[in-house]
DNA sequence: GTAGGGTTAG
């Protein structure tokens, strides 16, 4: 474009000046066409243009979303300062591209640009974001050994100061390492910063990964008692750290005590009563959402729809589903979560061809958790011919997720066709996909005891063990008998059997009961699905012990009180 | 001079 064209499109009689330049770049921030002519403006004006006013250039183009285009300046660029550089990389993060971001920030420590405070939290966040073929890739490039590049970033910065600390505590929590960031908040008061609101709703959000009520209510506690001021994120936060910690009751109580409730206060509510076995309880905060509440959104409708799927409420999930789409709002039109949940509810429930025909009639292109689903439901049914349909697109979609291959195996193993189970496991070696292992950790005076399969590790094994059969005998003669056909491998009875006595939530009971004063619920958390035995086995010890157990696994709670569960045996 | 961290879902 000619400079006298985009004079006139700018409707300048005379030439600009570099301060008119600058002056019309923050005014059309949120202008891109604008932009662009400023740019040419910039180009053609002769003026020796200065590198602030690129910058300021690039970062509109960055807050705009055309980041290519800001690259593109970027690299044109005679040594961009560091600011230009975190405009970049945040620009990247912003606009999802993570890879982007860090391979960016790759190439700024390769020249030597050193980075400055504000680089730390844009890496940070990008590597949190990270897919883990990536992260492997960077630490290796950067050959950074076996810390991550986040850690590397923060061991070696100069000046620490509160943001820095968050941004990797919360990346910490985003990335499933609750142990670690709840580790650093303990450093971060060895070294004396105060934190503030943003600390607590991550170290609340850690304490919930790890089920640590205790710790978590300690945290919050300390926090108020040195003048923090509560805000309606921590209290949401908190909210969701009592629900996953199987504590619907005290998350009532703080949410009627709340005096503002927005939507996520609500929808976290509905969740957690939803993941914790209470559908009425769940459906019926939503009624009341809609007569008194804020507008639900689409979290909101999928805690509904959990409700109906945790307690086989088919046809109401039907209903609801109905209702949304109904709803005609465009914002609220079910998304691919909601599909998975619906396909859930149907599958589960034994509708494994309607669930099928309903993913066929789907507006929008369904996604591995989708057909995730559908094969979840093959595998509790038993139904291996529409398992294997959505076996062969979720390896299309989700090539090496390591548990749709366990899902998979189990279907197989549970019908008896070991030849097929084989095959699976054959695949998984050759592209070299791992089995997640099983564990089970429970918090006691503010520390987290994790347990494996079969584990002897921890120093009370000898009088766990000792527990753990004495419990066998008891229940034995109450009418337990183990249940063999949890165990998914094809070997010998007895061996089956003696896997599955030492399963590791069976190990974190045992030492619950030894430990856990008598009148307070023990609580277990499991990182994957709890199996058939283990359920069986928690109902009979939660009657000879007259103690109550929560137990969350990979996706719900049960609570065993007196021989039942609150999950009804559905799950 | 300009910019950074937080809650529900996955």
């Amino acid at each position: 474009m000619m400079l006298a064209e985009c004079r006139q499109k700018l409707s300048l009689p005379f030439p600009p000046t570099k301060q008119t330049l600058a002056t019309l770049l923050k005014a059309c921030s949120s202008q891109p066409h604008q932009l662009t002519q400023i740019h040419a403006l910039v180009l053609t004006s002769g003026l020796s243009v200065k590198n602030s006013l690129i910058t300021q250039l690039l970062a509109n183009l960055v807050i705009l979303g055309d980041v290519q285009y800001a690259r593109k300046l970027f690299d044109e660029m005679h040594k961009p300062r560091v600011f230009l550089w975190n405009t970049l990389i945040r620009g990247y993060v912003k606009n999802d591209m993570p890879v982007e971001s860090v391979s960016l920030y790759g190439r700024m420590s390769s020249l030597g640009v050193r980075p400055d405070g504000f680089t730390f939290p844009f890496v940070v966040k990008a590597s949190a974001e990270l897919p883990d073929s990536w992260a492997a890739l960077t630490i290796h490039a950067h050959v950074f050994g076996d810390v991550g590049l986040a850690d590397y970033l923060f061991e070696t910065m100069i000046e620490r100061d509160l943001v820095a600390w968050n941004s990797f505590i919360a990346a910490c929590v985003q990335m499933g390492y609750a142990s670690k960031a709840l580790a650093l908040f303990h450093r971060m008061g060895l070294a004396r910063i105060k934190p503030d609101a943003v600390t607590i709703v991550s170290a609340l959000s850690a304490c919930g990964q790890l089920g640590c009520l205790n710790i978590g209510n300690k945290i919050f506690d300390s926090a108020l008692y040195d003048g923090m001021e509560s805000n309606i994120i921590v209290e949401n936060a908190r909210l969701d750290m009592c629900m996953k910690c199987g504590s619907t009751h005290m998350a009532r109580t703080l949410f009627d005590e709340m005096r503002l409730r927005n939507v996520v206060s609500w929808s976290t509510m509905i969740l957690g009563y939803a993941v914790n076995g209470k559908s009425e309880e769940a459906l019926a905060l939503f009624s009341r959402m809609q007569n008194e509440g804020p507008k639900p959104n689409y979290v909101t409708y999928l805690g509904v729809l959990f409700a109906c799927s945790h307690a086989g409420l088919v046809s109401q999930g039907r209903a609801y589903f109905s209702y949304i789409v109904d709803s005609n709002d465009q914002n609220l039109q079910p998304r691919r979560e909601h599909y998975s949940c619906m396909v859930d509810i149907l599958g589960r429930s034994g509708h494994i061809e309607e669930a099928y025909s309903f993913i066929m009639g789907m507006p929008i292109e369904p996604d591995a958790g989708v057909w995730g689903a559908l094969l979840g439901a093959c595998a509790i049914h038993k139904n291996v011919k529409v398992g294997q349909v959505a076996a062969d697109k979720l390896f299309e979609l989700a090539a090496d997720i390591a548990s749709y291959h366990v899902l998979l195996s189990n279907m197989y193993a549970s019908a008896g066709r070991w030849d097929s189970v084989e095959k699976v496991r054959l695949r998984m070696r050759k592209k070299c996909i791992k089995k997640v292992a099983a564990y089970s950790s429970i918090e006691l005076n503010s520390e987290v005891h994790v347990f494996y399969t079969g584990d002897n590790s921890h120093p009370q094994s000898s009088s766990i063990y000792q527990k753990l059969e004495d419990l066998y005998m008891q229940i034995g003669s109450l009418g337990y008998i183990s249940e063999v056909g949890s165990v998914h491998h094809d070997v010998e009875m007895e061996e089956k059997e003696a896997m599955l006595r030492v399963h590791s939530e069976k190990l974190a009971a045992a030492f619950g009961l030894i430990n856990v004063e008598p009148e307070s619920p023990i609580r277990i958390i499991k990182n994957l699905r709890t199996c058939d035995d283990c359920h069986n086995f928690f109902k009979f010890i939660s009657r000879i012990s007259m103690r109550e157990i929560i137990m969350r696994d990979k996706s719900r709670f049960h609570h065993f009180r007196n021989g039942t569960c609150s999950c009804k045996d559905f799950w």
